[in-house]
DNA sequence: ACATTTGTTAACCATTTGGTTAAACTCTAT
DNA sequence: ATAGAGTTTAACCAAATGGTTAACAAATGT
């Protein structure tokens, strides 16, 4: 009744599981064989390198990630339908992967450009324009109060995204143990976008 | 006139230069050494190990990043003027480093305990009571709406914070170049504690 | 002037680390 | 059975890396 894990999928488990935790200088091959239970030159026989392997993982991540940015640009729902179901969607995708966002910032920290890069090659161009379009069109509409359209849009981010890449940070000032972390977590998928539209609704 | 600077100083001064760069693990000995100017045997002359001069690097920026939070929650400023103190310091503070955010986060994130540990034990126990017991007055007395003070607070930090954790993310999604993401965050500065007491105000 | 402490360096060392090799094992097709 | 391809391993290698040593230079006190 068990299926085996082919050997590529437990390199390919194994390593995320250590590059999340530990980056890509921290993590070492061998942590990655033993998590794999294989022997390391494995890893070099189905990925060639480090950094190859790495990139892999990077890519595989971040194509959970940006595609529900684009998601966020392109669909055309009204405005706050559209806010409350990206920060619902947001908040469920990162309560499952908390370690994700810390690991994605670093590797696009590392090198900016080849990743970016990397990022809009697979999972398309972000256009911004249509969001931050229809914001201005309910500005002046007068169905929102007067709000630059980036700023909310950082702030947006920053509300859904903050809180995963702060994790050690917020619990320990707030003495939050795991499980009182993830129930204010998912209180945060209706909190969040009540508290963007409470502050943009006229 | 010109002041030579210690060796000690140029030490750290490398240190930090390279630690907040690339991270613990990602950082040279060889690095910081060339960064300032002397010989790696110096580097452990001075600092026992790489261990013992991370630690010093990381405590010496959290103690800049820290107080201020306690600061958040012990004065006892009106609910929102102290908002507005503490988003315009914050994001003053942090467009000066850009780059501490996420070296500091990391660096929690490597080995929470210990690290926590010792920035309550460097700059005092961070009294969150005080702050959320305020918000809750505001909310019972009627003066702002219904709202979960440990959420305002998450709010509060991840709309400071994030941008600069994220920067270069933000800077990619909007094509922003370094001047442009430089003014937006001058923005921030009234733009943050604005959408915060307009969520909130009745 | 000289002895002692403090600061600095080049050369060195042990370990770690990413990566390679050659042999062995497994599986499948003939 | 067996040839051959694909898979896995132990042993190995070269480079990098944190750290040490011993000698030398600069300052400091007497």
């Amino acid at each position: 009744m068990k299926i085996e894990k082919s050997t590529e999928e437990k390199i390919l488990a194994a390593a995320k599981k250590v590059f999340v935790l530990k980056g890509m200088s921290g993590a070492r091959m061998q942590d990655i064989a033993d998590e794999a239970g294989i022997n390391k030159a494995l890893l070099h026989y189905y990925f060639r390198s480090k950094e190859n392997l790495f990139e892999m993982i990077f890519l595989e991540t971040a194509q959970k990630f940006f595609p529900k940015i684009n998601y966020l640009f392109e669909s055309d729902m009204p405005l706050f339908e559209k806010i409350e179901h990206i920060c619902e969607e947001y908040v469920t995708m990162l309560s499952e992967n908390p370690y994700m966002p810390l690991f994605i910032l670093n590797a696009i920290n590392e090198d900016p450009e080849n990743f970016m890069d990397k990022i809009w090659n697979t999972s398309g161009l972000p256009e911004p324009h249509k969001f931050l379009e229809q914001i201005e069109e309910e500005v002046k509409k007068g169905t929102i109060k007067k709000i630059s359209p980036v700023h909310l849009l950082i702030n947006i981010l920053s509300l859904c995204v903050f809180p995963f890449v702060g994790k050690a940070m917020i619990q320990s000032i707030n003495g939050l143990d795991e499980l009182q972390y993830r129930n204010v977590m998912i209180q945060r998928k209706k909190e969040v976008p009540k508290f963007i539209i409470d502050s943009i609704k006229k």
